[in-house]
DNA sequence: GTCTATAGCCGGATAGAC
DNA sequence: GTCTATCCGGCTATAGAC
C-alpha cells in the first residue's frame, strides 16, 4: 500500500483534538486547516471530503490501540492481578486520556453504524477476545457480555461524569485521580458492597 | 409567575427527541418548527434564540424527574431492596429511556458549565443527597461519591453501548432488556465477580 | 501540493403584513 | 401569534493560478 504523507498524518493529529472537543458538526474544515498550519483547500488534496477525513481520524486514533492490547494483557498471574491490568489499561487507554474518551462518548451517541463496526474491529472485539476466558470462569454465573460491558462502563463513567461529579456536594480532587478510581473499581468488582446480610439465600 | 402557552409546551416537547437523536448543531429550527407544525420564525415568539429554547428543552425534561426521585426512594426495606429500587429507578428513568439518556449522554460530552449546572440541580444533586446516607452505612470503605458514580455509570453504560454491543460476537438480545441489566447490576453490586481467592488478607 | 477566489448551500435571526 | 420574504454569516467543496 502507499505510504502515507507526512501532511496526511499531521492532518489527522490535528484533527482529532478537534473532534474530541467540538464533535463533527463543531469542527469546521477551516479548523482543521488552520490547526495544521495550511488552507481549508488544501485539506481536498489528502482527503475527497470531511466525512472521510474524519473517518480515517478516528481509524488513526484506535488502530493504534490494539497493538498494545494482547501484550500488556497477557495470560500471566492471578484472576486478581489480571482483572486489575484490565482495568488499569482501560483507564490508561480510553478514561485518562481526554481526547480518546471524548471521542468515544461522542461517537456512542452519534451511533453511525459505519464508525460502529470500526470501534468493535479495532476496540471492543479483540478487548473482549482477550477478557473472555478469563472472564468466563472467574464470574461465577454472570454473564460475560454483561459483565464485559458493565466493566468498562464503570470505569468510563467516572471519567464522563468528571465536569459534572466536581459540582456535587462534598466533592473532593482525589477522586479524579486516576490510581483513586482505578483502586476503587477493582475493590468494588471483586467483593461488592457487602450489604447488611438479612436473607441472602 | 406567567402559565406558559400551550404551543411553548409544544415545541418543547417536539424539540427535545430531535436535540437527543441528533444533538444541537445537528438540529436546525426549520426542523423543530416544521416538527410542530409552524414555521421557523414563529419559535422566535416564544424563545429568544436557539440556544435559550436548547436549554428550556432541557430543563422541561429534566425537572419532571426530581418529583419522582424522594417518593420512589422512600427509605423503607432492607439495604437490598433499597439497592434495588435505586437500580431501577435509574433505568427506568434514564437508562431505558432513550431520549433523556441521549440528552445526558451529549450533555455530558459538550460539558457546557450552564447545562452542568442545571443537570447537577435537577438530578444529580437531589439524588446524591437521597441515597448518600444509605450508601454511606452500607459500603464498607468505599468512598460514597466514587461509589455514587459507580453505580450510575455501571447503569448507563448498559444502555449507552447498547448500539456498539449489538455487534460484538455472542451477543443475545435478552442482553437489552433491563430486567436482565437490573439482575445483572444488582448482583454485580452486591457481592463483586467472586475471583478465586489466593492471597486475599 | 498549496494558494486565492468563489460558487452554492444552509442555518439563525429579523422585518413587516395579516 | 403566525406567516412570507429576506438578510447575512458560515460552511463544504471546486476552479484555476503558481
Amino acid at each position: 500500500m502507499p505510504r502515507q504523507s507526512k501532511t496526511y498524518i499531521k492532518i489527522l493529529e490535528a484533527a482529532l483534538p478537534l473532534f474530541a472537543a467540538y464533535g463533527y458538526k463543531g469542527v469546521a474544515m477551516r479548523d482543521i486547516a488552520s490547526a495544521v498550519g495550511i488552507t481549508a483547500a488544501a485539506l481536498y488534496n489528502h482527503f475527497p471530503n470531511k466525512e472521510q477525513l474524519h473517518l480515517k481520524a478516528l481509524e488513526y486514533a484506535f488502530a493504534q490501540k490494539v497493538e498494545n492490547l494482547s501484550t500488556s494483557l497477557a495470560e500471566t498471574g492471578s484472576a486478581k492481578e489480571r482483572l486489575s491490568r484490565f482495568i488499569l489499561f482501560w483507564i490508561e487507554s480510553f478514561g485518562d486520556n481526554v481526547i480518546l474518551r471524548s471521542l468515544l462518548q461522542r461517537e456512542m451517541a452519534d451511533a453511525d453504524p459505519i464508525r460502529m463496526k470500526l470501534l468493535v474491529e479495532h476496540v471492543f472485539q479483540p478487548m473482549f477476545n482477550d477478557v473472555e476466558v478469563f472472564i468466563r470462569q472467574s464470574a461465577n454465573g454472570l454473564n460475560p457480555h454483561l459483565l464485559f460491558v458493565s466493566i468498562i462502563g464503570l470505569v468510563m463513567y467516572h471519567f464522563e461524569m468528571s465536569p459534572l461529579r466536581k459540582l456535587i456536594k462534598g466533592y473532593s480532587p482525589e477522586q479524579d485521580e486516576p490510581e483513586q478510581v482505578a483502586k476503587h473499581i477493582t475493590e468494588l468488582i471483586q467483593h461488592g458492597i457487602a450489604l447488611q446480610p438479612e436473607n441472602d439465600g
